[in-house]
DNA sequence: TAGATTGTTAATCGATTAACAATC
DNA sequence: TAGATTGTTAATCGATTAACAATC
């Protein structure tokens, strides 16, 4: 069976959805739910309940007519599906504001992310310490993924880049010569990659103009 | 007229890519460039040049066969569209390190965002100054946003709430209560707002839920 | 049992792409 | 003029929503 011919194409959007309800569920959990419905969530983020239904069954999970969901089989269905059950090795360079943002961010940890190392170009920021990873020179990123596999037998999966856009492209490069397979891009430029490295880049700028756009079409409609 | 049929409902993703074009003009600008294609605009992006025209199109601008847009033209068209060719001013709360990338970003700058002051609940940040904006105490909102608009006529427009989730709500709803027309949201938490207030979230969880999914379902395929 | 809910198929809606005329 | 490009209408594709049967 051909690799193209096993990987269903999944609706992106509903990918998306899924972190929402995910810390939905959680607090459900903690309030001591046992089952949660479609229609309940649906409410909850002002959805229609057939959105939820559909965007739920890509996991594999099923509820029951009636009663609706087991709370924990669904939270437990959503991150095996987003893979978070799992965790993700992951390297990040860039150790600006953004940077530590990401590594102080304790969201990330819960849904697996697992940044075993900082690095950046500035010698003056060589040696810190930020919530115990410790920052590291640039040009040791080969040596360090190395050596991480030597002794530790972890691989390096992702790359986060949190860097400023001219620096972006050499350093993903740079992660992509040590093997990562996936690449979280901060820095508002596209970066040119393998195809069969996974790529996702967070666009601020797109969030901005959004806000701004209906901003401004707003004043005009008033 | 009402207002309901002055605004047209305009494509997301459209509004969405303009930010990418527009860095690539300034680009093509810089390097002395007159006039572009969608043709050469799609080709740097991997899409197709109908897509790239018909996103053009919204901003209202028009190009001439054969030759192209004037790349002046098109910038100015789309910086107006998306309101970034006027001020936006902004109060940020929360002044941790995702507080302080947005203040120490110049490229909100240049797209009209003028974030006047900063606010945070922790004394111990009252007084610091980042990239020439001092941190206030969050009590102090209301009466600052009043001492901007008797001093100096300006009236705040947008929030922008950098706090952890579970401050988010009462930090927009503080927001909300100075008359600011838009927030930006980067906790991870939906906010409740009145429905004349524009409302734009950065889901980071929906990005990395993306990125981890395909990076499981690639393993899967292998 | 009746009502609420799941799961699925069909209809609708919106965005992308194809096709092609207009034009410089 | 011929070829490249814009602008627009029609076709396709994908996501959302409606409708409804199944079921607890």
């Amino acid at each position: 069976m051909k690799a193209s011919s096993r990987v269903r194409n999944l609706p992106t959007p509903s990918v998306q959805r899924l972190p929402v309800y995910l810390r939905f569920l959680k607090e459900a959990r903690n309030r001591g739910d046992d089952v949660v419905s479609c229609t309940r969530i649906a409410e909850e983020f002002g959805q229609r309940s057939v959105q939820v239904r559909k965007d739920l069954a890509i996991t594999g999970v099923s509820g029951r007519p009636k009663v609706g969901y087991r709370v924990d089989e669904l939270i437990e269905a959503i991150e095996s599906f987003l893979g978070w059950d799992v965790k993700t090795t992951a390297f990040l360079v860039g150790v600006g504001n953004l940077g530590r943002a990401i590594l102080n961010y304790e969201g990330f940890v819960a849904h697996g992310l697992d940044v075993v190392a900082a690095f950046d170009a500035n010698p003056t920021l060589f040696g810190q310490e930020i919530n115990g990873r410790l920052v590291r020179p640039l040009d040791q990123i080969a040596a360090t993924a190395e050596r991480l596999r030597r002794e530790e037998g972890r691989i390096v999966e992702m790359g986060i880049v949190t860097v400023p856009a001219r620096a972006a492209q050499p350093v993903a490069d740079k992660l992509v010569g040590i093997g990562v397979r996936a690449i979280w891009n901060y820095a508002p430029i596209r970066l040119d990659l393998p195809s069969d490295v996974v790529y996702e880049e967070v666009k601020l700028s797109a969030s901005f103009a959004v806000l701004t756009n209906r901003l401004r079409r707003r004043d005009v409609a008033e």
